[in-house]
DNA sequence: TGGCCAATTTAAAACGTTATAAATTCAGCA
DNA sequence: TGCTGAATTTATAACGTTTTAAATTGGCCA
């Protein structure tokens, strides 16, 4: 019964045994190698002939072989996988999206994937990432929204897992982060509301407990000493606060003395909430206030073109951030090519 | 050398093999059982003494075990993994955040996994499902944007694969799915535009490809074909486009004559590009023109409150997906239990 | 012709789990 | 006591890959 014009060993052929799907065995009995050369051909290893790794990948080709990502994990270790730990607050306007949406750019050729855990229930983000150390559930891991003293930060350190972070701390050892130059944005914008003639700037910043939350207001603090004017830091909200709170808060602000006569935003959504209870209270954006306002999609551009915005580009972000793990992964311990500080693109009529 | 405090059996003692994570022959060796029982205490066997399961049970717990994901799979051929797959339009406002979330919460105690598939780059839909069965990458499958012929739905029903869809398809054989009644929400939106005194509402809908978009067509022609009133569908648009894309259109209708007199949203940013539009024809919404539309966040209602809106629970649809997914995979095959169709919470002062 | 070394290929073991089939224990009963 | 069968446990093999160590080949030189 053996068909003589195949090349394989028919002994101890197990062909129906696992209907379908190709393995290295496969190719095997197919080019008559052992399965250790076959699996070395294409790993593309110098010490097998450049004639036999040729075939081997014909073969591989013809037949649609693609290795077993569980058996490979089992024997190696390594699993090929990037996780991401997405928060509740990315939920609007993309923001994890953007991110992801990046670094599947930077994976995209690689032989990694990239998989999501949400945080949004009721396990802390420390947890989470425990759970995924322990686990060994994936190679590398990126997350956002650093605190100064970040136990994220300091737990995969201490470990020695590789991570990059959306974000810096404050941490002694140097890890690395890709990170946006909020100080500069909040700097420039500032200086931006100022030199447009206002007096009183008010920021909204981000949540106190993040770095960048510091920076915005560095920025924004530098800019109102330098040029001696008032400001407010308005209390009670920040960039995350739901949008009616924001609207709220503005207009109870107006209805007190002495109110600001800008706002300096960290995020789009603010800024819109922001014009809304301006509005309420009857003024005119552009007239009797400004704003300058973060932009990382094009939602507030197209409702409100008369807010001036800085551009955060966070698929590029997400797109660095792929590209540094992936370094740090490959065995990278030079520090200072994995961290990036990305430079807000000012507007050239400023 | 050998300890004689410890129970293990120390001639095949590999302990120092991998460091730190136990294995079940670490529980073996602790409890002098086999690990093939070992397995199967922990698998709850009933052929295994209920003195044995608890015994095992307790050391796993003390010892930290947790299964070694990538050797279940190798074995079992199962992956624990749930895929979704995430568009490039959920970019914004979070409707792939919200879906996943969703999703995470169903899954939250079960034994899977949730990763994303970013579908972001070059390859289309149907080649990531490809990827995900020929690769076996998960043991179902989620995603949305049905198209009423959609080629996922045909693909993934032919070779038998677990999947749940958002959104329903006109394909025969029938598929489990989780679905917003979006007729009814278009219906009763567009009556409640009328029943306003308006006599020309304008639908803008989804892109034509997918079948939510026919639906809401559907529901927006049969009210006003029951009012017997003049209507309009915005051409050039639909909820997808730019907001930019809307304001503009909709100014510009508004320069032609007989323009239309209230306006049928399938999307937040949708209503506020329309508002904003309006708006530049000077044209105040409540007094010249209204708008109903579909909302999914919380940032339309604090932006323009005065919008009237029926509420689509992403979050919510996802955690059914989810549910109806693992029952898939559980093995029901009873389609009534997978084919859900989520009402409209119409507005009680409607 | 034989021996040696480099080049290439191979066999065997292992990763941690589960499935199959076999072995052991033990109570109940003749 | 010895036998039977149920209850419980166990050894072995297997999933598909990579790693380690060993074997084979062939060219070259003495």
């Amino acid at each position: 019964m053996a068909d003589p014009s195949k090349p394989a060993r028919s002994e101890d052929n197990s062909s129906p045994a696992r209907r379908g799907k190709p393995t290295l065995r496969t190719i095997a009995q197919i080019t008559g190698l052992a399965v250790t050369t076959v699996s070395r051909a294409l790993a593309e290893a110098p010490q097998i002939s450049a004639d036999t790794r040729r075939r081997v990948r014909e073969v591989a080709i013809e037949i649609g072989y693609s290795p077993d990502r569980a058996a490979q994990r089992l024997k190696t270790g390594r699993t090929n996988v990037i996780a991401v730990l997405l928060d509740p607050h990315e939920e609007i306007l993309g923001y994890g999206t953007s991110i992801m949406s990046g670094i599947a750019k930077a994976l995209q050729g690689t032989s990694y994937h990239l998989i999501v855990m949400p945080n949004f229930l009721n396990t802390t983000n420390v947890e989470a990432v425990n759970y995924i150390t322990r686990n060994s559930m994936a190679d590398g891991l990126i997350f956002s929204r650093t605190e100064p003293l970040d136990p994220r930060v300091m737990l995969l350190s201490e470990i020695g897992f590789p991570f990059v972070t959306h974000g810096r701390t404050e941490l002694s050892a140097p890890h690395a982060y890709v990170d946006y130059d909020n100080f500069t944005f909040s700097y420039q914008a500032t200086r931006r509301l100022i030199a447009k003639g206002r007096r009183k700037p008010a920021l909204i910043s981000g949540p106190a407990d993040f770095t960048f939350g510091g920076h915005l207001q560095h920025g924004f603090m530098t800019a109102v000493r330098e040029a001696g004017c008032a400001y407010e830091i308005l209390s009670g909200i920040d960039l995350d606060s739901p949008a009616g709170d924001i609207r709220d808060r503005v207009r109870q602000r107006y209805a007190e003395p002495d109110p600001p006569d800008s706002f300096m935003c960290g995020g789009e959504v603010c800024a819109l909430a922001t014009i809304t209870g301006m509005s309420d209270c009857g003024l005119t954006l552009g007239r009797e206030y400004d704003i300058v306002a973060k932009q990382t999609s094009h939602l507030l551009g197209a409702i409100q073109p008369q807010v001036e915005t800085i551009y955060e580009d966070l698929t590029a972000t997400g797109e660095d951030m792929g590209r540094v793990l992936l370094q740090r992964i490959g065995g990278e311990t030079d520090v200072s090519k994995l961290q990036l500080l990305l430079s807000p693109q000012i507007p050239a009529n400023w």
